[in-house]
RNA sequence: GGCCCAGUAGUUCAGUUGGUUAGAACGCCAGCCUGUCACGCUGGAGGUCGACGGUUCGAGCCCGUUCUGGGUCGCCA
């Protein structure tokens, strides 16, 4: 083993080209591979940039072609040498045109086989890629998507400064508060049995930073939710968090807008057209019966209701007497692929999430056939087809319930997976959708009652104001999301400073002055000293990351992520404490 | 907590109807090789078939339980 000890690299492997050939250069990185070919070695050197083939032949001194012959996978190596022109070259790389013939080789580490080879075809699983996480970095799609990363968190503090927001750091060990997701605590020494949670988002902070007069604030903030894990959601996650003052809904989106513009120019040199689509939540709902829809293709759903209220097939008529609805879409194309065992499936996924079933009509080149035909008229059955837009070759799935929004959001979930399964949803393409005119309550099931669809300082729409006591179903809240290609990429509102007003949000939502008090005091308190209006957003960054890479998986454009069950194998994380650290927290555990 | 999928060599996987000594590719080790770049050729090492229990003359394969990983529903204001 060698020492660094008078060596300097002056050149990435990645860099030199044939122009550069004559130079003496020096380079550092780990060995991708060894080729020896006897009195022939080669041997390729890696670093973030690329790959520099590193060449010894008979012309190399002794000891040095010696070296080379004993060096493995992922030795670290310093090289120093005359960059020349090889006599073959490989046009697939970048450096492929030159090589490097050594005059001065450092093994600065060894290396044991790795568990896994770093290369991007690896397909090892998921734990044993996490558990060596530091030689999964290694590989270059990941090194790619990271510094992807970094470019998007560097366009996006440019932009912001320059439109005038400034980055406040807000705390980590905040006050609990058991509204939305579950929080993560932190136990507190000083005070014996009370506890500090860690930000869902920095939410009030931000207000009251907007109290405070920074008057644009902005944050590259990292949050967690003591949630189940998902392919798209990691136990602690990165928000473009954003606030502004004196401004209404059109500043932030307008503000958003120009942004997402900038960014994907900057970052992916691609052109996204101002102004984005908007839509309103009932829109997406009856159309795509999601409120992220995914525009890349169509499928849209369609309402038979009106076509079969009376119809001889009880499932339907029986769901629209009900106050239900019958509504269906048609994937064009797809008999095909959508046999009637596939069609199975699709009924089991249904049911499985809360549905009744699927009633279908299948148009093959020849022959026609439906799980419901028999009960219907032939005049009934054409003004399906025609509302539906079926052709030969379309399969049409219809969904009844009593309940419309169940119709809804099964054939949302249904189109998606009819989608995937057709293959028909286009990969290159970026389809922002901005969702607006949320409702501001939501009808909780379980407890039979309205509770705030967001967190409850955003603000009704004006004109709705005077629903608030009298339909709540009617009152629709100055919020806003950002959807891209059917992922919520972001959230954000216009958030109420009135105090009168929040009061009596927050007695509408069954919360006791009192309670409020407890929770949001301050919040409150400080509305009382002038509260500029303001609203904002929080923009996920691991999700729009993931998205400008067309990524599988968070795991994917996160350095250091999760497993499913929010554990970190390399750490062995989380892990139990020595007992004394549980006793000067006063925390006796069950069992 | 529910549902679906997968656990076989270091890695990714194959393994027929339950039947001799469990295979392949890559990786690893050794030898040969002067233009490779997924180098090539020859040879070699490497296995508690996730674990436990059951059925059977006999289990990688069938049954049960359990563990681990992935996806998903619930959950995520």
């Amino acid at each position: 083993m060698d020492n660094l000890k008078g060596f300097k690299r002056n050149c990435y492997c990645g860099e030199p080209r044939l122009s550069d050939v004559g130079k003496t250069i020096s380079v550092c990185g780990w060995v991708q591979r060894q080729r020896d070919l006897g009195s022939l070695i080669f041997i390729d050197l890696r670093d973030r940039t690329g790959v520099l083939q590193l060449a010894f032949d008979d012309t190399s001194p002794r000891e040095i072609f010696d070296k080379a012959f004993n060096i493995r996978s992922e030795y670290v190596l310093a090289a120093t040498g005359v960059l020349r022109e090889r006599s073959s070259k490989n046009y697939e790389l970048p450096t492929g045109e030159v090589e490097l013939e050594v005059r001065e080789l450092r093994i600065l580490a060894k290396s044991e086989t790795p568990p896994f080879e770093i290369i991007d075809e690896c397909n090892a699983g998921e734990a044993l890629r996490l558990k060596y996480r530091y030689l999964d970095l290694r590989r270059p799609a990941l090194q790619r998507n990271i510094l992807l990363r970094h470019k998007v968190a560097k366009v996006t503090r440019d932009y912001f400064d320059e439109n005038g927001f400034i980055e406040i750091e807000t705390p980590i060990l905040i006050k609990s508060t058991p509204e939305g997701a579950r929080d993560f605590l932190v136990p507190s020494r000083i005070h014996r049995g009370s506890f500090y949670a860690l930000p869902q988002s920095p939410q009030l902070y931000k207000q009251l930073s907007m109290v405070a007069g920074f008057d644009r604030y902005m944050q590259i903030a990292r949050c967690f939710r003591d949630e189940d894990l998902r392919a798209d959601r990691q136990p602690e996650f990165t928000q473009i968090d954003l606030e502004m003052s004196f401004v209404d809904m059109e500043d932030v989106l307008a503000l958003v807008e120009s942004y997402i513009q900038r960014l994907f120019k900057e970052v992916l040199d691609i052109d996204v057209p101002l102004p984005l689509p908007r839509m309103t939540y009932a829109e997406a709902m009856s159309r795509y019966g999601t409120d992220k829809p995914d525009t890349r293709f169509g499928m849209e759903i369609f309402d038979l209701t009106g076509i079969v209220s009376s119809c001889g097939f009880g499932v339907f008529s029986s769901a629209v007497q009900a106050g239900g609805s019958v509504r269906g879409i048609c994937a064009k194309n797809s008999a095909g692929v959508l046999t009637r065992k596939e069609i199975d499936k699709l009924t089991e996924y249904i049911k499985g999430i809360g549905g009744k079933g699927i009633a279908w009509i299948r148009l093959t080149e020849d022959v026609t056939s439906s799980s419901f035909a028999k009960f219907m008229s032939e005049d009934e059955m054409s003004a399906i087809l025609e509302r539906a837009g079926a052709e030969k070759g379309d399969v049409v799935l219809i969904i009844a319930d009593a309940k419309n929004s169940a119709v809804l959001s099964q054939l949302g979930a249904l189109r998606l997976l009819t989608a995937k399964k057709l293959d028909i949803i286009p990969r290159d393409k970026f389809n922002f959708l901005w969702v607006l005119e949320f409702p501001f309550f939501d009808w909780d099931e379980e407890s039979q009652e309205y509770v705030a669809m967001h967190h409850p300082f955003t603000a009704p729409m004006d004109e709705c104001l005077k629903y608030l006591e009298t339909d709540k179903s009617k009152v629709r809240a100055k919020a806003y999301d950002l959807v891209l290609n059917g992922t919520e990429l972001s959230s954000g509102s216009i958030r109420i400073t009135d105090p009168e007003l929040q009061n009596r949000i927050f007695k509408l939502l069954g919360l006791s002055e009192e309670e409020a008090n407890r929770k949001f005091g301050y919040l409150l308190e400080a509305f009382k000293y002038g509260a500029p209006p303001h609203g904002g957003m929080g923009i996920g960054l691991d999700r729009l990351v993931m998205q400008m890479l067309s990524a599988e998986s968070l795991r994917d454009v996160i350095a250091f992520p999760k497993l499913q069950n929010a554990s970190e194998p390399m750490t062995n994380c989380p892990d139990s404490v020595d007992p004394k650290q549980l006793e000067e927290l006063g925390i006796t555990l069950k069992q």
